[in-house]
RNA sequence: CGGGGCGUAGCGUAGUGGCUAGCGCGCCUGCUUUGGGAGCAGGAGAUCGGGAGUUCGAAUCUCCCCGCCCCGACCA
């Protein structure tokens, strides 16, 4: 079709919107693709709905070759089902909630477990009619604390969510499988760079989980990657135990622990400096590190019955504890930092020198004590010594100390070793595209959908959830596919194929504009035509790389030669072609 | 929810107690111009986020509220 830059409903901005930080709501703002309408929620304007259509239509194309069929649910739903589950109190503040006249509750649906899980047990009771996966493409909303990054992060966003459901294990690992190779072949077609890590269930419940993250540096999520292929999201990355040596004799080949006086020490950094600095602690071989410090740091946990339990957690020193790594582990029990009412509670605990001495389930604070992976037996530390402004150096672990157990919460950081390969890992952001998961029987149970078996006997159906951020991924693709002059868009998500500039003011060379739209447009080519009189061409030429069509061509001053310029978005090259052979020449490029 | 920044026309902004709130872009009219965000002339467009207060006088000072952006917390 023929789009007329004359008629067509679209104002871009010279300048960036204010408010606007990451580059894709910068451009799509500025490319007048969207608006903003309310906090973390926008309109689509006509070529940004053309943009998301695309994006949906692959999604949709993808899903259907999969077999998956599609159904469309409100998004307005009722509150029994999602009370049912418990997601009506669980889901918190993140879920937006109304009341009708009649003062019933409802909500906005967040994700849609619930009423799929409804709906097939409505109309399937028979292992025969199993397996199944449907999914639909719905706006869905969440009351997001911070909304952010235009459309990345919104409020109302568009998602396809399909659920698989299944007799038994197997068939949900097949599902599941299935719901894979569909993503892998969706994102491809998008033209995403993106990678698959092991993440996470959390709140969803279930087992085996993966993301598809899009890598980009303004990505909220941080994993890792190996050069041997391996990634995960660093909530889920493992790390290996540190090697030791069985055959070490702790007490005859490592020096015997020692108390010191080490004020003026309250940080890590100032510890080491102490230590380097004094003849009488330096190490013989070697410099102190950080990382030859214990950190021991005080939480108090929370289980899902509201109880508290002290827990001590130690570190080397020279990495923080990760909070998000710290909640996956603990999950569903939520910890927060020691505060001074709790130090209170524990008289033995001297703050900011504690040393293991005293931690542990069977020592005399009785506070459970668990440790990092890299603490290994034969390993010797300086640590607190539970004395202020007093360290203990040569602390071995093994022989002075023990901890109950291992706990894997430690920043990562760029070059740690990789649990595949032992090779090294590189950190990376990036933006969730895509998520899977194997709920299992969590909705099934909960709302009674029971299929019979061959046997005659009633099983819980377990199920799969597989989400993939629509909206999202339109922003996703302008984070990969742009340049300083605006965006690049892939041209199977491009709003056309091709933005022809009549670069002059002759009724020839519009003339000349319109016969050649009309012949790109007879050839099913999309074609925007720049046709608007009285703009020079340096708007033109500015918009048409702003709006990022893959495909420019530019009839102006080589008309009278018999030429067109036909430029190429990504590359910036161009080629001055016949108008003879124009045609053919744009067509191949546009459909090879 | 905590910390920081900000709110003046569709967009970007100037304006720290004093005349009719200024400028650029965009928009409208006319003329000129047409290969990289044109020129001249004229014009429309502002509850200065909202409310209360201080003052002879408030965009400007005070208080409360609302909203936006960033960081953190939170986040299938």
């Amino acid at each position: 079709m023929i789009s007329r830059m004359s008629t067509m409903f679209l104002r871009t901005l010279r300048d960036d919107p204010a408010d606007a930080e990451v580059p894709s709501h910068r451009l799509l703002v500025r490319g007048g693709y969207v608006r903003r309408i309310a906090p973390g929620v926008f309109s689509w304007l006509p070529l940004g709905y053309k943009v998301f259509r695309n994006v949906e239509r692959i999604v949709r194309e993808e899903m259907d070759k999969a077999g998956f069929q599609e159904v469309h649910f409100p998004s307005l739903l009722p509150r029994e089902p999602y009370e049912t589950t418990g997601r009506w109190t669980e889901y918190g503040e993140n879920l937006f909630r109304l009341k009708d006249r009649r003062d019933n509750d409802y909500l906005l649906g967040p994700t849609h477990e619930e009423v799929f899980t409804l709906m097939v047990k409505g109309e399937y009771s028979s292992y025969r009619d199993l397996p199944l996966s449907i999914y639909q493409i719905q706006t869905k909303f969440r009351d997001e604390a911070r909304p952010r990054a235009g459309i990345l992060r919104g409020r109302e966003f568009v998602m396809k969510d399909s659920y698989s459901f299944d007799v038994d294990h197997e068939g949900l690992e097949a599902s599941y499988e299935r719901h894979r190779k569909a993503y892998i072949s969706t994102f491809d077609r998008l033209n995403l760079d993106y990678v698959i890590v092991s993440a996470m269930a959390g709140a969803m419940g279930g087992s085996r989980s993966e993301e598809f993250l899009a890598s980009a540096e303004v990505g909220e999520d941080t994993y890792v990657k190996c050069s041997c292929g391996y990634a995960a999201n660093v909530e889920a990355l493992i790390i290996p135990m540190a090697k030791f040596n069985p055959e070490l004799n702790l007490d005859a080949d490592l020096p015997s622990s020692h108390v010191e006086e080490t004020p003026q020490t309250p940080t890590i950094d100032s510890l080491v400096a102490v230590s380097n600095a004094r003849t009488d602690l330096a190490r013989p071989d070697r410099a102190w590190l950080a990382s030859d410090t214990l950190k021991n740091l005080l939480l108090m946990v929370t289980d899902a019955s509201g109880n508290d339990r002290p827990l001590a957690i130690g570190v080397p020193g020279d990495r923080e504890v990760d909070m998000r790594r710290l909640e996956a582990a603990l999950y569903p029990e939520v910890a927060r930092p020691f505060e001074e009412a709790d130090f209170a509670a524990y008289p033995m605990l001297a703050k900011g020198y504690i040393g293991p001495q005293i931690l542990g389930k069977d020592s005399e604070s009785e506070i459970e004590f668990l440790t990092d992976p890299r603490i290994v037996r034969g390993t010797r530390w300086i640590t607190g010594a539970n004395v202020s402004g007093k360290h203990v150096f040569d602390l071995v672990f093994g022989r002075d100390f023990e901890s109950d157990g291992i706990i894997d919460v430690a920043e990562v950081i760029d070059g740690d070793t990789c649990n595949e390969c032992g090779g090294h890992l590189e950190k990376a952001r990036g933006i969730e595209i895509g998520h899977i998961f194997q709920l299992g029987t969590k909705y099934a149970e909960a709302l009674g959908l029971k299929v019979l078996d061959e046997n005659g006997e009633l099983v819980t159906v377990t199920m799969g959830s597989y989400g993939i951020g629509v909206s999202r991924a339109v922003a996703a693709i302008a984070e990969q596919h742009h340049d300083d002059k605006g965006l690049v868009w892939p041209r199977e998500i491009s709003p056309a194929d091709i933005y022809l500039v009549a670069a002059g003011k002759t009724p020839e060379i519009f003339a000349a504009a319109e016969d050649l739209a009309e012949q790109w447009d007879a050839l099913g080519l999309r074609v925007i035509l720049d046709d608007r009189m009285g703009v020079s061409p340096g708007v033109k030429f500015n918009d048409s790389e702003l709006l990022g069509i893959p495909t420019i061509v530019v009839v102006g001053r080589g008309l009278e030669k018999g030429v067109i310029e036909v430029k190429d978005r990504v590359s910036g090259e161009r080629a001055d072609v016949s108008v003879d052979t124009v045609v053919a020449d744009v067509h191949r490029i546009c459909t090879t």
